[in-house]
RNA sequence: CGGGGCAUAGCGCAGUCCGGUGAGCGCACCUGCUUUGGGAGCAGGGGGUCGCAGGUUCAAAUCCUGCUGCCCCGACCA
């Protein structure tokens, strides 16, 4: 079962890529570190973007497009962002046959051409906030890529938004962390750590980065989704002022905020087996696959109307095909839909045609059960619900199966490379303890969470005074 | 950028050490027949500038020189 893809247990990263052309997402691309996204992988980014569109519009926010090229002294405003940003950045010198005055950078992220924009359309307090939304490619000149989770190229959406008060841009960022954590608990099925990112790992520019954290399979963490609280950064580098109410100037308060094709990683590595992709119900481009099998014509066409008739009344109601391939035994539909992660199977064939039943199979259990074709609808329905709230659960439990809380660090440094995991650890705040903590386990601090954990203890490294404990972990 | 590996049909590989037999194997693909409840069988068929450029030789996938590309492991990162 399963040819070609190489067991979970065996080569973790190897089994990831197998996952990834088994069901036909993604393939390599001729350029170094790109890869081209195939309308297996790109439907389920779509269904993502659906929601997460539908999500930013709900709570204020319009789609805009800016240049994907910014000029060079652009770059160079924000003395942090160019410093986290030029050294990735691809840089075009020359277009049309000549070199340019000014080079410019294929954008990394949009702070910069967006605030040159926002200082010619804020004036007044009247004109904010800027809610924005933008979805668009952009290029991170990687050292090493992998498919999905980091390559040269990528897809996101990125939000920008402009504030008259500092209270007004903390609630925005927190707001769209919250849409994150929602749509990667709610839509990817997938349990998420919500917090602030150190000092050393916030977002080059930003006053404070809150990120969601998410466990892999693998035991390590993925940064799932961040929201920047910019503060006044950008709106000074690019002199964003605007007049108040009392007739004052004051500089505009700024916000940022992406999710990327990088959740499409985050999926696979959730939920998927060694069978292949397992997508949850509510981001399955195809939801429920109907294989009739049949021994000759007269049967095959008997199998297929009634198909046809159980399936009339679906359209609107969730996404299904119904297999009719000829060329195709059954048993290799069976597979083929396994290894490309559709949530329900219903097979039917000559046996249950006669007892006016169809066999539906779970693809995240691999259950099997009788169903009368009678009920069919609403036990398909019932069922997709129930695998995306089993996924969920199976996620969560995963997680804390493997978080732990850690105060010996002799301990912690075997516990991070066997079975590794979620570590919640005190920390004394300083920078050299997280530098030191990251280059003696590569473990990094990945997040201070939300829901706090307020308890006296000392740092795991230093041994000074901690009131709370942080998230550490080996992240992607 | 450091370390390792690979480049021969769409994919995966053998052949290279030791130059010479008609460039082969599996999967995939095409045609036909039989099949169809967990990756079907038989028969026939198509598809190759052996990564690129030089060199040695009567003769190069194979030996020599140079180049290029990709993958994996590390440091950087969504």
């Amino acid at each position: 079962m399963a040819k070609g893809i190489t067991k979970r247990s065996e080569d973790y990263a190897k089994w990831y890529t197998d996952v990834i052309f088994a069901a036909q997402l993604a393939d390599y691309a001729p350029v170094r570190g790109c890869m081209v996204i195939r309308p297996n992988g790109y439907a389920i980014w779509e269904k993502m973007q659906q929601a997460l569109d539908r999500l930013f519009k709900e709570t204020g926010h319009m789609n805009a497009y800016f240049p994907l090229f910014i000029p060079e002294s652009f770059m160079k405003k924000e003395a942090e962002h160019v410093e986290g940003f030029a050294p990735e950045c691809a840089v075009v010198t020359h277009g049309g046959g000549k070199k340019l005055e000014e080079p410019l950078y294929v954008r990394p992220t949009s702070e910069t051409i967006i605030w040159s924009m926002y200082k010619n359309w804020i004036q007044s307090y009247r004109d904010l906030p800027i809610l924005i939304n933008q979805w668009a490619n952009v290029v991170r000149w990687e050292m090493r890529t992998r498919l999905f989770l980091r390559t040269t190229e990528f897809l996101w959406q990125e939000g920008h938004t402009a504030h008259a008060t500092a209270e007004e841009a903390e609630a925005e960022t927190r707001q769209m962390l919250d849409v994150y954590r929602h749509f990667a608990e709610t839509y990817m099925a997938m349990p998420v750590i919500a917090g602030v990112k150190t000092e050393k790992e916030k977002f080059a520019g930003a006053v404070r980065t809150y990120c969601i954290e998410a466990m892999m399979q693998d035991r390590r963490a993925l940064q799932a989704g961040t929201s920047h609280n910019l503060g006044q950064n950008f709106a000074k580098a690019f002199d964003v002022t605007y007049q108040t109410e009392g007739g004052t100037r004051e500089y505009v308060w700024a916000t940022s905020w992406g999710v990327s094709t990088r959740l499409i990683g985050a999926l696979i590595m959730t939920h998927s087996d060694d069978q292949g992709l397992v997508v949850p119900p509510k981001l399955a481009p195809l939801q429920t696959v109907f294989v009739p099998i049949w021994h000759g014509d007269d049967e095959r066409a008997r199998s297929l109307e009634r198909a046809d008739a159980l399936t009339s009344d679906w359209k609107g109601k969730l996404s299904f095909k119904i297999d009719e391939r000829e060329n195709y035994r059954p048993g290799w539909k069976f597979n083929e839909w396994e290894k490309r992660g559709v949530p329900i199977r219903i097979e039917m064939g000559p046996k249950d045609l006669e007892k006016d039943v169809v066999v539906l199979v779970r693809r995240d259990t691999g259950e099997k059960r009788e169903v009368p074709q009678s009920q069919l609808l609403d036990v398909v329905l019932q069922t997709l619900d129930a695998i995306q709230q089993s996924l969920y659960d199976r996620a969560l439990k995963y997680r804390e199966e493997y978080t732990f809380y850690e105060d010996d660090y002799d301990s912690f440094k075997k516990k991070i490379d066997d079975p590794g995991g979620f570590f919640w650890i005190h920390w004394c705040g300083d920078r050299a303890c997280e530098d030191r903590l990251q280059d003696e386990t590569k473990a990094t601090i990945r997040a201070i969470p939300l829901d706090k954990i307020e308890e006296e203890g000392r740092c795991l490294l230093c041994g000074n005074a901690s009131h709370e404990r942080v998230l550490a972990a080996k992240a992607y």
